[in-house]
DNA sequence: CCTTATGAGA
């Protein structure tokens, strides 16, 4: 948006200072020239004296502009006023303009709103270019550019800028550290952030505002323990202050801590507000303490925060989050607006529970109310795509999300991979996986575990020692799918290869881990190895290790195994109604040889039924039975 | 006198 007269002489550094406020001028003159000329050429009027009863100010941008077109050199307050005003880029020019024309403009205080108002509307170019050009910098005129760099995310060149100030010798003040603190937001500015902190003295920390942007970089550093041990310190922490500290907790996933900060801030006399609440019902989502969730919904509605849609789409989360689907779609259908974070809120809670057709539903409820759908929500109906395998739909949203370039992005990318993959649509799993970039642990175990739970083993295998020539170290999810990779094509060796290979990451398998050994030896026929590999573990008092040999028991007929294997898994509480569902699947296969057993079964569940009350699954088994029943009389 | 400025949903 910057004409080429002006690029050119911003890049002509070596001009005098007289000879660019000429430049400057032509260029700005060159960008519309007739209706600088106009302006330029009407005779002045009081225009300025029509507007408000105070006769000095002016409502609108308009207003001003047909003030400035009537007088030929608007003074300092007005053309201060003028550009306070302005709401767009090009109206900054205009306003710089007329300060060239009235050549005012070495004003620090005109050139300092210059510098941020231009930054405010990403001209940054022109920003730098009006701070190059101030001969008496002040600390006002450095934090301007300081903040409008980080504001535009340029955190590198808002610390060398800093670094300069430094150099130059004008000293920072509190706007100018809570600006550049404001650079120090990622993990990777954390030494910068520390050495800020330890420039800000004790003074400077009595300003709140200060205190709480330090404690927020630190959150945003992932670093709790700097954001607590200054907490202690700060002598005036308010609610924004406690909130900061509350949205740590949340966001490094410590759900009790982050409640028991309402209790602490409770008895430090603060009421919480909307914002603690939104904190709260967080943590009760990664708590899935639906009680307290209830208890906060509570509150809200007693303090009339119900109405704010932040509230109202945490409640939302909330509920979605505690499986509680009723209450998400109460809270959903009483809100008087939805935005893109309600139907996320929605679509997610339905997907997250395995109602994919649902999600996709309220997707094209979503998109008939004219709410464009963004990264979030394409994650989620991607997901919901793969939850129902719904191919067609899926490469329907995939077309749809390409508009927005989001194929790239990695966690899209993902999802992508994800929903190709269990839709057995592999071709295009790969063809997307080649698009996102980086390639992680994450989008590395979704296209070997798409190749996996197709039963193309090799090409899994293959895929995971790719991922680990391309120097990315496999992560404890990335060995599940490939151990069951190996489990379901009955590739025993490379499954014990692959096992060992943990160690040398330094990764200690989990109970998941073992179930895919059990399942190795076991689907292969293996039954004495599982057995024997199951003795050997540390923790083989767990009934679902027992379920994956039983299971197998199955597919191999050992009815000597097997029933060891249900008792020990109802000994080690795998649920004592899935035991004997599996256990009458291998009673069933083998009705011929042992009919009196699967009667036995019968009665143990209906003896179960009772307590259990677990109609569903009673009535797969009975149906199992019958069928077992059936199926030996051929 | 005018310019720079904190916390939050997914």
């Amino acid at each position: 948006m910057i004409s080429a007269p002006c690029r050119s002489f911003m890049q002509n550094k070596g001009s005098l200072y007289s000879s660019t406020l000429s430049a400057i001028s032509t260029a700005y003159i060159a960008l519309d020239a007739a209706e600088s000329f106009r302006e330029i050429v009407r005779p002045s009027s009081s225009v300025f004296t029509h507007t408000e009863s105070n006769g000095t100010h002016f409502c609108t941008f308009k207003d001003i502009q047909e003030g400035f077109d009537a007088l030929a050199q608007p003074d300092r307050s007005q053309l201060v006023e003028g550009i306070r005003k302005c709401n767009s880029i090009y109206h900054v020019r205009r306003c710089h303009h007329h300060c060239l024309v009235t050549q005012i403009e070495q004003d620090t205080y005109l050139a300092n709103s210059l510098v941020f108002t231009y930054a405010k509307y990403g001209a940054l170019y022109d920003s730098k270019a009006v701070f190059k050009l101030i001969i008496d910098r002040s600390v006002v005129t450095w934090t301007a550019l300081i903040s409008a760099l980080v504001r535009h995310e340029a955190y590198l060149d808002a610390l060398l800028l800093y670094r300069q100030m430094h150099q130059e010798g004008t000293t920072p003040n509190n706007v100018t550290f809570i600006a550049l603190l404001g650079a120090c937001m990622n993990r990777e500015f954390l030494t910068e952030g520390k050495r800020l902190h330890a420039c800000i003295s004790k003074e400077q920390l009595s300003d709140v505002i200060l205190g709480t942007s330090i404690i927020t970089m630190y959150g945003r550093c992932r670093s709790l323990e700097d954001a607590r041990a200054l907490f202690s310190q700060l002598p005036n922490a308010n609610i924004v202050t406690w909130n900061a500290i509350m949205t740590i907790y949340v966001e490094l996933e410590q759900g009790k801590e982050a409640i028991f900060l309402i209790q602490r801030m409770h008895s430090a006399g603060l009421e919480p507000n909307d914002c603690t609440y939104i904190n709260g019902l967080k943590a009760c989502a990664l708590l899935e303490d639906i009680t307290l969730g209830r208890a906060i919904h509570v509150c809200v509605v007693a303090e009339g925060l119900i109405s704010d849609i932040v509230v109202s789409n945490s409640l939302v989360n909330m509920y979605g989050k505690c499986g509680a689907l009723d209450d998400a779609l109460y809270i959903f259908s009483g809100m008087p607006k939805h935005d893109v974070i309600t139907w996320n809120g929605i679509i997610s809670s339905y997907v997250q529970q395995g109602y994919g057709a649902e999600g996709l539903e309220l997707f094209r409820n979503m998109q008939q109310q004219g709410i464009k759908p963004e990264r979030v929500t394409f994650i989620n109906v991607v997901g919901a795509c793969a939850n129902i395998t719904a191919l067609d739909e899926g490469k329907w949203i995939h077309a749809c999300l390409l508009n927005d370039a989001l194929e790239s992005d990695s966690q899209v990318g993902n999802a992508l991979i994800h929903m190709y993959g269990q839709c057995g649509a592999l071709k295009l799993a790969r063809i997307v996986f080649y698009k996102v970039r980086p390639h992680n642990v994450v989008s590395w175990t979704a296209i070997t575990s798409a190749f996996a739970q197709q039963g193309r083993a090799k090409e899994a295998l293959h895929l995971f020692q790719e991922m680990q020539e391309n120097h990315v170290k496999p992560d404890d999810v990335a060995y599940i799918s490939v151990l069951s990779a190996c489990s379901h094509a009955g590739l025993v060796e490379e499954g014990i290869w692959c096992f060992l290979s943990m160690w040398e990451y330094g990764l200690n398998p989990n109970i998941e881990h073992y179930v895919c050994m059990i399942d190795l030896f076991g689907r292969a026929g293996l039954l004495s190895e599982a057995e024997e590999f199951m003795c050997k573990m540390p923790r083989w008092h767990d009934g679902r290790l027992w379920a994956a040999l039983l299971s197998s028991c199955t597919i191999h007929s050992d009815i000597y195994r097997g029933k060891n294997a249900a008792e020990q898994m109802i000994t080690f509480g795998a649920g004592e109604t899935a035991s004997y569902v599996l256990l009458a699947n291998l009673y069933a296969a083998n009705v011929k040889r042992d009919s009196e057993s699967p009667a036995l079964v019968l009665s143990k569940m209906m003896s179960l039924s009772d307590e259990e009350g677990d109609s569903e699954s009673m009535r797969i088994l009975l149906d199992r039975m019958v069928a077992a029943y059936m199926g030996s009389y051929d």
